[in-house]
DNA sequence: ACAAGTTGTGCAAACGTTTTACTTATGAGC
DNA sequence: GCTCATAAGTAAAACGTTTGCACAACTTGT
């Protein structure tokens, strides 16, 4: 049905290998038959067969990318489609396509990789976040799969990774608060398994071990990445009988359900109590008030990632793992000069 | 390098032509041979290669989902995951797997879909909005290739399509609004080219002339899919002698600009202005005060796209068109007898 | 006991490429 | 004019499947 190599070197004169070799441009063709078959190729509207071609080759030009299960959704709906553009961009710039597959569950999961790795279907794989003891990266391990973690492992080291230098982040973050005059800082924190979730709250001992600042443990927060997560944990922290006057939250999300337990509670921000957040979504701007945020480029996490997965295939050049800059925005939210309008 | 059907034949002492047969079930192959045939493919972790099975069987099991370039960005980037989801559900249980494609400009982007169709990569592509005179969808129509379209063509008629019903669904949130005794109800409008756009403020004239309330043309204002366009909305549309008391708003995003720039006009949300918007994306509830949004049903979106998609491969049914049902969330922001706590 | 099915399996061609090894034409050097 | 190198192109095998056809070994029905 499709028009193939035979009909372009049947049309053009020539045998399909030149044919071949004119899209290879292999150097012995010469230019008049190299342009002739272009011409037939364009008049004919010839698309290569990738599948025919992948048999031969062995490579697909094709990575997969890894969505995470369901557990780990709410964090990704403000990043994914950005981090995805980051990812399109460097793939499109390469002429690779994007192959996306997921599953229910562990065992799914890992039945998906091998099927798409076993069956010759992806060069490459990008995981989006891995949990710890994680079988697709000890299987992609063992079969020499090229692959690139999107955050930290912590299972193996020298796990090909891009992330971000989240205890910088945190320092950084919770040193902006101190800067400001504050001295009572407590931490609203995330799932407390999650390496992010650690690093973040590394960065925040750190910087407050180093102002000579207390370290009050129920002034830290666990939760997790929900609204309800930050609201909850205002009734909690503010009902002390010290309560803080900052606070660093893990996720510009937990960071609304603050600002709304807050709010019910009759505190003003950032006059009696100021926020510091992370991942400067782009809703970060638009509370009231705006919300000073660690910005922590989703854009080239995905860019970069699929970068470094290219440079594994194409030079099969070992990459260890890189960091993406953060920068915290600073917004009202922080500020303690700041007077409302 | 990697276990081919070859090597499962002969360590089973069959021919490749018998093990092929067990893998598709062939009702001539015995219960005996299909068995030890089995049992060496788990001995040995074979996998079909897909690139092969394509090469014979024409067909992918791979449908191509096209992404909309930066213009359309924003509106996506609260969608793309929900929907993407929605997606992969159906094409997992399918047995499916994704491609995601795209490109920088109009001319790539018929490139890639053409570079996908006559490479035969994929059975099928989803494409996500369409913008009038569209190229892509003139050549998936003369190849004859399945293609499901989210949202609406303004060109052709019976193209397979996913969508919302957007007149019915700007017609109830006007109608709330007039159910709660709102009079002078303004629209604050997205891009004009954009049959959603057209659609939703349709449905709105409609509900007010039934009610028999005044249309102004001053009340409705156009603008694109970003806060700050909500946000200037405000100051043009609030400044006239008689502005309106109600605004039925294009997107929710749009909405927490409307939120704002009448914060800072000094008007009460819903005391002096209520609002009713679109798309309830997951930060409506989390606004002061929480926004009445009508939900569109963006998994359902994804869902049902694929499933109409995957009929139009297996069955070559002809899928027309189909509408997901939308729900108005009532929160407060557009209710009269709210009062503040 | 024999024709006519039925059941289970194998052979080999085909899918559309790439690539190795080979052939032929073209000059250059002497 | 002959040899040799180089340039330009071709033939054919290979990649790992599927599938139409052939065929042997059993069942049946008579």
């Amino acid at each position: 049905m499709s028009v193939t190599i035979k009909d372009v070197a049947k049309k053009a004169g020539v045998s399909p290998s030149t044919v071949s070799r004119v899209i290879a441009e292999h150097p012995r063709i010469s230019a008049k038959t190299s342009h002739r078959v272009r011409e037939v190729m364009d008049e004919l509207g010839y698309h290569p067969n990738m599948m025919a071609k992948s048999l031969v080759s062995k490579t697909t030009k094709t990575i997969g990318v890894i969505l995470p299960r369901p557990a780990e959704e709410l964090l990704l709906n403000f990043f994914f489609y950005e981090f995805m553009r980051g990812v399109m961009a460097q793939l499109t710039r390469a002429g690779y396509d994007l192959l996306m597959a997921g599953g229910n569950n562990e065992r799914e999961e890992l039945g998906t990789v091998m099927r798409l790795v076993r069956g010759g279907r992806i060069d490459g794989l990008l995981l989006l976040y891995s949990r710890s003891s994680d079988p697709v990266i000890t299987f992609l391990r063992n079969e020499n799969v090229p692959f690139v973690l999107i955050g930290r492992s912590l299972d193996y080291d020298n796990v090909p990774s891009v992330d971000n230098d989240n205890v910088q982040a945190a320092y950084d973050a919770t040193k902006h608060l101190i800067s400001q005059g504050q001295r009572r800082i407590g931490f609203v924190s995330g799932p407390a398994h999650l390496a992010m979730t650690q690093d973040r709250l590394t960065g925040y001992t750190k910087a407050l071990a180093e102002a000579g600042l207390l370290f009050k443990q129920s002034w830290v927060v666990e939760g997790e990445f929900l609204l309800e997560s930050g609201y909850r944990a205002m009734s909690s922290i503010m009902s002390q009988p010290e309560p803080p006057t900052a606070l660093v939250v893990i996720d510009d999300f937990v960071a609304f359900g603050v600002l709304k337990g807050l709010a019910e509670l009759g505190y003003r921000i950032p006059e009696d109590v100021a926020i510091v957040s992370f991942n400067n979504i782009a809703l970060s701007e638009l509370t009231m008030p705006p919300i000073t945020s660690v910005d922590i480029g989703t854009y080239q996490l995905g860019y970069t990632a699929s970068q470094m997965l290219l440079n594994t295939i194409q030079h099969e050049a070992f990459q260890a793992r890189q960091l993406i800059p953060h920068r915290l925005v600073v917004r009202e939210s922080s500020l303690r000069t700041f007077s409302p309008v």
